[in-house]
RNA sequence: CGGGGCGUAGCGUAGCCUGGUAUCGCGCCUGCUUUGGGAGCAGGAGGUCCCCGGUUCAAAUCCGGGCGCCCCGACCA
């Protein structure tokens, strides 16, 4: 929680990058301290004051540490889930004995975590390289993956670092090699945070509410049931309950069973409880009431699309784990196909591109000569920025030749967007 | 730190310009009828109109000061 100051001084590039967003206390227990301690903003220079201690052969090495932790960032402007004062992540630390080693780690979380987004938001995300201007303050090369929101803007949903051998150069982090010599370990950070709910609302939530994905949803199937009189309540009751047995039975899909709920509340209308589900984001609702009991069926329907069919009661538990398959999948290609018809890759003129990020957004990929100055002057003009880098998979098939705003060779081809 | 807006019943609001019994919806209470997409009808309760001061016969309304909140911008991996 509590970073002593001169812990966070000592890597220049970090102390300059998160020195203007930190909280400091200065009191302790009625008295001034004698140094001031900094409010975590994230955990590097602590950690790898520990590691220091802690390693001290090759043999010792690899080293992980995880930690969820809240942290504070001293924002002036903050927006609900996306950017707060306080928000709690998962972080993690590593020290490797090569580069090589650091490197393939902090590659390897960025598919850990671009699984998540993908197979479980399912909130498509493009993975690539931050440039200088935007990486992690005392990182060698920082990853990210970047989502696309309802409104076109990206949103950086994790990063991951590669932080060379500058954090354990000033915490003196060595180690004996294999051979007898003395090395600086090699460093990677990451993490995701409670910005993550924010994006999973923004990639999915429509004008009825949120939609969740059936992986993540605490409720997958709400069952609602209808009547009139004393008689049929209990009948269909009494066909909900054993719908949820025969549920909870089911244990050859993955993960686990099947999470299901009875609203059984009395009072309410059924339509009542159709929207307040709605809102909640339940993948799938059941209607059962006599008319369906009478044909042995009940009627299903889809958050997603709210679409509505019949189901019959002999292949129910079959068919609603594998209507919750499809929604994971189509809302995942659904959020992919939204995000690619607002990405543009055709050749466009600056002033088009200014048109674009001044107008409805856009991911644009364009050629980057690699110039700082360049990159600034775009940021100036129009607010967008470099997302990233793109990894080869994202890429255009035809590679842009010159840059999007100086005409010069491109050095590299860039994902451009304003972001939260 | 600049620019803009707003504080009226539990919530959302009208009224303010042009001073005169504070409006409507949701919610709440009682009763009856209701339940396949946010129930209906009838009756009822609920108010320091953000605070302080001023003008006036009279202030939610006009004037001065204060407090609080929201939005935009600067800032932000």
């Amino acid at each position: 929680m509590f970073i002593p100051k001169s812990f966070l001084e000592r890597e220049a590039a970090h102390v300059e990058g998160f020195a203007p967003e930190t909280a400091v206390v200065t009191h302790g227990g009625g008295k001034q301290l004698e140094e001031p301690l900094i409010v975590r903003p994230t955990s590097e220079t602590i950690i790898y004051a520990m590691f220091s201690k802690w390693v001290q052969s090759y043999r010792d090495l690899p080293l992980l540490i995880n930690q969820w932790a809240n942290v504070v960032r001293w924002e002036m402007r903050t927006r609900l889930f996306l950017r707060t004062l306080e928000f709690l992540w998962q972080e993690g630390h590593t020290a490797h004995a090569t580069h090589d080693e650091a490197e393939v780690e902090a590659r390897k979380m960025l598919g850990v975590y671009r699984d998540f987004m993908e197979g479980w938001m399912a909130m498509p995300v493009v993975t690539g390289r931050k440039t200088d201007s935007e990486r992690f303050a005392g990182a060698l090369r920082t990853y990210s993956c970047e989502a696309m929101m309802q409104d076109n803007k990206a949103l950086q949903a994790g990063t991951t670092h590669n932080l060379g051998q500058n954090f354990a150069k000033v915490f003196d982090l060595k180690f004996q090699t294999e051979s007898g010599g003395m090395d600086y370990a090699w460093n990677t950070s990451w993490g995701v945070s409670t910005r993550l709910i924010g994006g999973l609302v923004m990639t999915h939530g429509d004008d009825v509410g949120l939609r969740v994905p059936p992986l993540l949803a605490p409720v997958e199937v709400v069952i609602v049931p209808i009547y009139k009189t004393d008689e049929e309540r209990a009948k269909v009751l009494e066909a909900a309950d054993r719908i949820v047995a025969s549920f909870g039975a089911w244990e050859r899909r993955e993960p686990g069973r099947l999470r299901v709920r009875v609203d059984a509340r009395e009072g309410i209308k059924p339509g009542a409880k159709y929207f307040e589900w709605e809102l909640r984001g339940v993948p799938v609702r059941m209607e059962i009431g006599p008319r369906d009991l009478d044909k042995q069926q009940v009627v299903l329907v889809r958050r997603d699309t709210r679409e509505k069919r019949p189901a019959s009661l002999n292949t129910l538990a079959e068919d609603v784990v594998e209507l919750l398959s499809r929604i994971q999948a189509d809302m995942l290609t659904a959020a992919r196909e939204r995000r690619e018809q607002h990405s543009i890759r055709d050749r466009i003129t600056y002033d088009r591109f200014r048109e674009i990020m001044d107008g409805e957004g856009a991911f644009v990929y364009g050629g980057w000569c690699g110039d700082a100055a360049c990159e600034a002057q775009i940021k100036a003009d129009t607010k967008a920025t470099i997302r990233c880098l793109p990894d080869e998979e994202f890429r255009s098939a035809e590679a842009p030749t010159t840059c999007l705003r100086c005409g010069r060779p491109a050095t590299a081809e860039a994902v451009w967007a304003k972001a939260y």
